[in-house]
DNA sequence: GTTTTTCTATAGTGACCACTACAAAAAAAT
DNA sequence: ATTTTTTTGTAGTGGTCACTATAGAAAAAC
C-alpha cells in the first residue's frame, strides 16, 4: 500500500511491489491474480481504514456542517502522509495511469465516497446536495493534489478552515 | 500538446509523439533533444496562452476579488477540455510521473502561477495573500481534477462561483 | 519412510520504453 | 555537375514492464 500511494499505480512495479511483502513474482500472481488485483485490495483497505476522513468525521456525530468542517480537518491532518505517502490514494492513486483498470477501479472508489457525502448533505438540503457534495470533493480533491506537492499540514489547515466557514456559508442558504 | 494534456506525462510515448508531429524519432530528438525537452516546449507554449487563465482574468482589469473570480470562472470553462484534454496541464501533466525531470518542470510552472497568484492578491491584502493564494491554487487543482474525473462545465461553473463568494467573503476580513 | 501434493524460486516470455548508430536521400555549396 | 553538408528513415540498442513455464524444495498424507 505504502508504494502505491506514495509513488502512484503505473510507476511501481511488481517484483518492487513483491520485494516489500517479501515475495516473488509467481507468489504474488497466486496471491493476488495481477498487479491491478492487489490495487483493488489495496483501495478497499485503504477505505476502510482511517484514510476514509468522512466516516470518521460522521461517526463522531453532529449536523452537516459539523461533519464536513471535520471531515475536511481530518483530511488536512491525513494528507500531508510520511515517507512520501501524501494526499489521498483514492483521488490521486490511479491518475494518468495507462492501465484503463486501475482507473476504473479508483473511480468507482471515488463515486462511492462522493455517493456517501452527497446522501449525507441530503438530509438536510436535498435540493443542492449535488453543488456542495461537488464542492466538497473539488477541496478534498484540491487539497490532496497539494499535499503531493508538498504542502504541508499548517498551509491545507488553513484553507480547510476557509472552506469549513464557505460550506457553512452555502449550507444555509446563499 | 495534445497527447501529454490528454494522457499525462508518462503515459504517452515518443514514437506517438513524433506520429503526431509527423516526425521519426531521430528528427524528434534533433529538434527537442529529449522527451522531456518537448515537455518543456509544452509547458512554455501552454502557459504562455489561453490556458494562462489567471493572466486572461488580469488583463481584464479589476480589483483582487474580480480577478480571482474570473479566474476561477475561465478555469470551470477552460478545464472540461475536449479531446480527452481536461484540467490544467501544468497541474496534472506530470501528476504521478516516474521521471524526475519532467516533476521538476511541472512544479517550477506551478511555483511562477502560485507565485503571480500571491503577489497579485497581496497589493490589496499583503499579510493574508499566502493563505488566500493557496485557497485559490487548492480550488484550481481540485477543478482540474475533477475535470480529469469527468465533471462538465455546469458543475464546474457551480463550484467556480460557490469559491469566488468564499473568496471575497476571506479577502473582505474574516 | 515413502509418496503425493503444494508452494516457491529461477529464469525467461514477448512487448514496449527512451534513445541512437548508420546509411541513404535530399539540399546546399562550390 | 560534382562535392559537401544536412536531414531523415531503417533498424536496433539495452532496459524494464507485467506476467509465466518449469523444476526443485518443503510440507502433508499415508
Amino acid at each position: 500500500m505504502r508504494l502505491f500511494h506514495a509513488r502512484g499505480y503505473d510507476a511501481v512495479g511488481v517484483a518492487e511491489l513483491g520485494a516489500e511483502l517479501g515475495i516473488k513474482p509467481p507468489s504474488f500472481y497466486a496471491a493476488f491474480g495481477s498487479k491491478a488485483g492487489l490495487f483493488e485490495r489495496t483501495l478497499r483497505r485503504y477505505a476502510a481504514g482511517e484514510a476514509n476522513v468522512f466516516a470518521r468525521a460522521r461517526a463522531e456525530g453532529g449536523d452537516v456542517a459539523t461533519v464536513i468542517g471535520r471531515t475536511l480537518a481530518l483530511a488536512a491532518a491525513l494528507y500531508p502522509g510520511q515517507g512520501g505517502t501524501a494526499g489521498c490514494l483514492v483521488l490521486d492513486g490511479a491518475r494518468n495511469s495507462a492501465d484503463p483498470e486501475a482507473q476504473a477501479l479508483a473511480d468507482a472508489a471515488k463515486r462511492e465516497g462522493r455517493a456517501a457525502v452527497r446522501d449525507f448533505i441530503a438530509t438536510e438540503a436535498p435540493d443542492r446536495a449535488d453543488a456542495l457534495a461537488d464542492l466538497v470533493v473539488v477541496t478534498m480533491m484540491g487539497m490532496s493534489a497539494a499535499a503531493r506537492d508538498g504542502a504541508d499540514r499548517g498551509r491545507l489547515e488553513r484553507v480547510a478552515a476557509m472552506m469549513d466557514r464557505a460550506f457553512r456559508r452555502e449550507l444555509s442558504g446563499a
